[in-house]
DNA sequence: TAGATTGTTAATCGATTAACAATC
DNA sequence: TAGATTGTTAATCGATTAACAATC
C-alpha cells in the first residue's frame, strides 16, 4: 500500500516511526537480522497491525512468515524522515533550554545538527557553552541567507518569540522548531512544529489526579 | 455536557487546555472580563466549536451572546487539570537536559516545582545547579518515601532510565515524567508520560521535506 | 427586537482495529 | 505441508466538524 501521496500524512504514524527506529537500531547492535511487526508491537506496547501499517509508509516489503530484514527498515524509516541527510539548524535563545539544547547528544539520532547559537544578551554573546561560541542577533539574518539555513530552533523567552519568528521566516528559514509556549504566526511555506511540555504535563497531572483519586475511594 | 466519567478523557482535547489556559492569563493581564470561543479560537487558529467542546470538559457554563467569564475559565481549568496546587517532583538525572529542567521557570505555570535533583556522579553530588544542591542516589528511595513524592522527572541517559524507573516505582511514586527514549515498563498504578521530542521532530523534519520538494517542482 | 453565542445532537472524517486471502 | 506473517480490504471507534435550537 503505497500511501496516496494526494492525502495528508497520518501524523500519528509520523510520530511513531521514530519509536521504531530506536529500537530497530538497538535490535542490529544486537545483531538480529530480521524482525516481525508482531515483535516490535509487543516490545512497544502497540498493536501489531498499527505497526505493520505504519512500516508501511515507508514502501518497505517484508517477507511473509519471516518479517523484515532489520537493516533495509532502518533504512527505510531513515530516508522516509530524511533523517539519513543531516539537518543542519541553527538556535536562538541560549538560557537554559537552549543551553540544554546545544548540549544534548540524542539529537544525532536523527541527523540534527545544531551548527550555531545566537543570543541576545552581550555578556552572552563570545562566551563559549557546549562547545560552541555564542554568536550576537546582529549576525544572525546574514548568517542565515549566506549558508542556506532552513531550520531554527526558538528557545527564547516567551515575550520576544514572535518577534525572533518573524526574523527567521524574513530571513528565509522554512522550519521553526518552537520550544516556547507561543502560538506563532508565521507567512506561508513556513511551517511550525511546537513541543508543548506543558500539554504533555497536562496529560501526567491528570491520570495522575485519577489514580489518586481511585486510591482515596479504595484504601488498603 | 459534563463529561461522562465513566468514559476515558479525550487525551487531544486535555493536551489543548493548557494553550488556552496561557492566552487566557494573558487575556486577565490586559484587563479582559469576558471572552468566547471564537474569540480564542480565532487567536490559536483552531475551530471554535473544538475551542467550546474542550472548555465543556471542565463544566463551565457560559453566557448565550457574552462568552465565558475569564477568571471563572481559567480557574476551571487550572482546576481541572490540577494546576491550582502545587505539584511537587523529584529528578533524576543531571545532565544537559536535567539540568535545564531544573532551570527553567516556564513550570511555575503548571503548578510543577522541582524540589530536588539526583545523580549517579559522585563529581555532581553535592555542586549547586540552578540554586539547587544535587543529591546522591542512595538518598533517593528514602527521601521519596518520607516525603511521599508522587512525581518523578526521568532525564538520565537512555542505558540506566528503566533501572532508575523501577527504582522511582518501587519507592512507590505513582508517576514519571520521562524525558528519555527509552519505554518504559512500569507495574500496575503508576502512570508515564513521555516528552518525545524525536516525534516532534520527525513531524517537522518530514514537512520541511514537503516543503523542499514542492519548491524544487516549481521553481521561481 | 435582532444578532451573536452557547450547548447539544447529528454527520463527517480519520485513525485504529479486525478479518482474511496471499505467501513463504 | 502447516503455521506464521505479510498486505489489503472492511468494520469499528473516537475526534472533529456541522447543524440548530435555546438564550441573553
Amino acid at each position: 500500500m503505497p500511501h496516496d501521496p494526494l492525502r495528508p500524512l497520518p501524523l500519528p504514524s509520523v510520530r511513531r516511526l521514530p519509536m521504531y527506529l530506536r529500537y530497530l537500531k538497538q535490535l542490529e547492535a544486537e545483531g538480529r537480522q530480521v524482525v516481525s511487526c508482531t515483535h516490535i508491537a509487543e516490545h512497544l506496547n502497540l498493536g501489531s497491525i498499527q505497526v505493520r501499517k505504519d512500516l508501511a509508509l515507508t514502501d518497505i516489503v517484508g517477507r511473509p512468515k519471516v518479517g523484515y530484514e532489520t537493516r533495509a527498515l532502518i533504512e527505510a524509516i531513515e530516508s522516509f524522515l530524511g533523517w539519513n541527510n543531516t539537518h543542519e539548524a541553527f538556535l536562538v535563545g541560549v538560557g537554559s533550554l537552549g543551553s540544554a539544547l546545544l548540549g544534548y547528544g540524542g539529537f544525532q539520532d536523527f541527523g540534527l545538527s545544531i551548527i550555531a547559537a545566537f543570543d541576545a544578551a552581550a555578556d552572552k554573546v563570545g562566551t563559549i557553552v557546549h562547545g560552541k561560541e555564542i554568536l550576537p542577533m546582529d549576525m544572525f539574518v546574514d548568517l542565515v541567507r549566506r549558508m542556506h539555513m532552513n531550520i531554527g530552533i526558538l528557545a527564547v523567552p516567551a515575550p520576544v518569540a514572535q518577534g525572533v519568528a518573524d526574523l527567521m521566516a524574513s530571513s528565509g528559514m522554512l522550519a521553526i522548531w518552537n520550544f516556547t509556549p507561543v502560538k506563532l504566526t508565521v507567512p506561508a511555506p513556513v511551517v511550525v512544529e511546537d513541543v508543548r511540555m506543558a500539554a504533555s504535563f497536562a496529560v501526567l497531572a491528570k491520570r495522575l489526579g485519577d489514580v489518586l483519586k481511585q486510591r482515596s475511594l479504595a484504601p488498603l
